[in-house]
DNA sequence: GGAATAGTGTCTCTGAGACATTATCTG
DNA sequence: CAGATAATGTCTCAGAGACACTATTCC
């Protein structure tokens, strides 16, 4: 790593990015193998550095779009917060601003540049790894950050398509939080929440059972009072 | 500002410092008058350059205390988020992590070494204020951050003394929120959380009235279900 | 005693949990 | 029709809000 007499001292900044999606009903995460860089072999979130120009979020939009082909349309990206312990990284001093992408059945990881491999892991896996750098503790950080959200957020409805069904909404909830929810109060909370979701008029098909309504998500954010885990 | 090239972008990172606090009654926020920087004149927050050797948290602790004869066990120091749009500061590519300090009844300001002034604003003022870079954005987001975290955490304590009695902590709740609370109905539910408050068996003397029991913060930092406000 | 503050008790209403019932599709 | 899933209704209980009442101090 280049040396650098200044004023004040240099950083380097990258952002990682935390994919969370459900994948045939299991709460997975988007992980990539080093490849000819350092900690070659390990698995490690994606991510990389911030470029001169470019605002954060934008970086972690684009290390994400360089391993899974995702635009900005298919996730909710937001913040987790900044590590930057002196000793995270071996290269120097390098801060990460971590960020959650949440989207609905992501697609298959198109092998990228600098990656030997990339998939996705179960959550509880990936939980068991030992990544690279302190990306274990941001993968902690990260799920029961996306958990504790849907308590008292509507972002749940990041995990589901444009159109779905309560049933899809509980799924979600049901897969994230690891528990079963009774789906009648589940029903009563939803609809009796303002703005949440929209009903389409229209039905699903092509399903086993009575045809459930289609569903699309409702101007709201806040969940209040919370929908809470058990 | 110098030129750098490196295989990588440069950045410089700074803490910058929130801190909040309760004054005779007032929710208060600590504001410098930057002198002999950039954006001289300016109020804007607390914070400064990170130091090549140190932690994150350290940096933000250290420059809360040049301002402020303030120790690390006078405040709960957390991160709130970190701002690093590209234009944010005029100096170059700096990305500050933002944090949030909260304290019972904080000192007056030292005049530290770079602010020709610095002094506690109640935060309704200072909303109101055109800060300096983004920090106005960053104030706004700490109070709200903070209004929030009462309602699901034991967070409030953090702006009590070590003993305090109940009426003491409805009045954080009370000036924080800006919003009446039923005395009964709060005690019931601070009572009625295993670990918010722990009874000292002792009582505050020298007031007006029955005088009250002391407590202490108990170990618990979740509030669930949450307590709400208006 | 009166004023002030602390602490307790009670009534009501909302909302969550458990679970029963009805509705509407496919095979 | 049976089986499966969706949607609605009902009962109960816990907890929040409103507010009355009692307790203990200082003057």
């Amino acid at each position: 790593m280049k040396k650098h007499t200044s004023d004040w001292p240099i950083f380097y900044v990258t952002a990682d990015v935390v994919a969370l999606t459900i994948r045939d009903g299991v709460f997975s995460v988007l992980l990539i193998e080093r490849g000819s860089k350092t900690q070659t072999g390990r698995w490690a979130l994606p991510g990389g550095f911030v470029h001169p120009e470019e605002d954060v979020p934008e970086a972690a939009y684009r290390e994400l779009a360089e391993e899974c082909s995702v635009t900005r349309d298919d996730v909710v990206l937001e913040q987790l917060r900044t590590y930057g312990a002196p000793d995270r990284d071996p290269r120097g001093r390098v801060v990460t601003v971590a960020h959650v992408a949440l989207g609905a059945d992501l697609p298959e990881p198109t092998h990228g540049s600098d990656a030997s491999d990339a998939r996705w892991w179960p959550v509880e896996e990936a939980l068991g790894l030992d990544l690279a750098f302190d990306h274990s503790l941001i993968l902690r950080d990260a799920v029961e950050r996306a958990r504790a959200k849907l308590e008292y957020t509507t972002l749940a409805t990041a995990f589901c398509r444009r159109e779905f069904t309560l049933s899809d909404l509980r799924g979600v909830y049901e897969t994230v939080w690891g528990e079963r929810l009774d789906q009648s109060n589940f029903q009563r909370k939803v609809l009796g929440t303002e703005g949440f979701v929209r009903d389409t008029g229209r039905y699903a098909e092509g399903r086993l059972g009575r045809p459930p309504r289609l569903y699309i998500a409702g101007p709201a954010t806040e969940l209040s009072p919370p929908l809470m885990r058990g």
